[in-house]
DNA sequence: TGCGAAAAAGCACGACCGTTCGTTTTAATT
DNA sequence: AATTAAAACGAACGGTCGTGCTTTTTCGCA
């Protein structure tokens, strides 16, 4: 009867710090650029010790990349499904993605945009992890932007996939600018592209919610 | 028997193939991911017969990026210049851009968007160098959208580098999506885009070009 | 044709890579 | 406290990396 404990071992507790120091080291040199080496020598143990708790890099990669969804999801998404349905929890969702880009990413990097690159033409598990939760998140934007448009607070016109694709291009048109121009007004232009996509696709005249409105912390219920 | 060539000497020569060859690579394995070794295998060539020809691992790098952004000029600014100034002049760039990103970087991938990412965290030459040419290329586009105003081809108040930033977040969500996600959507997406951004700019309500009017060729004189 | 220069090759080096394996230390269960 | 399982270590392996140094081949020109 080895098994009947609580789950908080040693094992899985260094496993958890592991993953921790290594979401940091990912984040800003990419999950091609983290070794296993660097990662021992900033945790204090040794390279093998470390090793030993994944079984091989790609194991280590993808479970970095679900723990850095695990992360993002529990900063952006789930304080923002507790809104009521339409947009209310769209608008929250690129709030707190704003919200979570400012405070976290700007400063420290973004595995999934740099997995992106890294991985877009390399195909294997770690790929296809990558693609997997991208299209989940994905997925949830554009299920939100469905019910914005059946409860009419967006335009019947509006197509889900068109509004995601550009919402994920200000996302992307933010880090691009924030961390390689160091350009400190991106983040006023990303809100900014927000309000134009929202007017546009809004009911409406230019209806909806304005430029007032505003906040830079977490939208929950 | 060869006719005396100009002053194309061998070394420059062999320089330019080795580019090419090299470009070939970090477009699919970034710049970072591009090896002297692997390259002077697929050149047919020895290590440091590759080597010589830049004297650094970086030298070469820098080589990379000064000849893939001579390249993306070339296709995309150089041809939309000879262009009347204003609208004709900045659609043509966003059009060269958008044909050149469907044959070329979708394919093979963009040494600028998995560069940015690869050094906006890794301070150096190479990215002095990549952060200089993209504030080149970004600052042609802001001037190309000035000029359209001034001529009235878009409203008086709209902020060229709010449109830049708008139109180089679809460019890189077109990326995303097509290379990442395989989504062959995604350049239909980016038209339409534009198209909204372009609307919402021009001076008359949802005035100037429609969704009409449109090539996949170079746009030139 | 021959000669000097340029180009390419060959070789070696130290550093780091992911991974394996046997040992030792530490934690968990009787 | 004793026993057993889990966790961490340390050394080593085969590779690849960028980069010097020396030698050989090739080119350009008188």
């Amino acid at each position: 009867m080895t098994k009947p404990r609580s789950h908080a071992s040693k094992g899985s507790q260094t496993r958890s710090a592991i993953l921790d120091v290594a979401l940091g080291i990912a984040s800003r040199d990419g999950l091609e650029g983290l070794s296993i080496g660097m990662l021992a020598d900033a945790l204090g143990m040794s390279k093998s010790g470390v090793f030993a708790h994944f079984g091989s890099r790609e194991e280590l990669q993808i479970a970095l990349i679900d723990e850095y969804a695990r992360r993002f999801l529990e900063s952006v998404f789930h304080p923002a499904i507790k809104l009521p349905r339409g947009l209310p929890r769209l608008k929250a969702m690129f709030e707190n993605w704003l919200h979570r880009v400012q405070t976290i990413e700007i400063p420290n990097g973004c595995v999934f945009i740099s997995g992106a690159v890294e991985f877009d033409d390399r195909p294997g598990p770690v790929r296809d992890r990558m693609v997997e939760v991208n299209r989940g998140w994905q997925g949830e934007m554009r299920k939100a932007a469905r019910q914005a448009i059946d409860c009419g607070h967006l335009a019947a016109g509006c197509d889900p996939e068109q509004l995601v694709f550009e919402l994920y291009g200000v996302m992307l048109a933010l880090h691009h600018d924030a961390r390689l121009l160091r350009d400190s007004r991106a983040v006023e232009r990303a809100r900014r592209a927000f309000d134009r996509i929202a007017a546009f696709y809004a009911t409406g005249p230019l209806a909806a919610w304005t430029a007032g409105d505003r906040t830079t912390e977490t939208i929950a219920a």
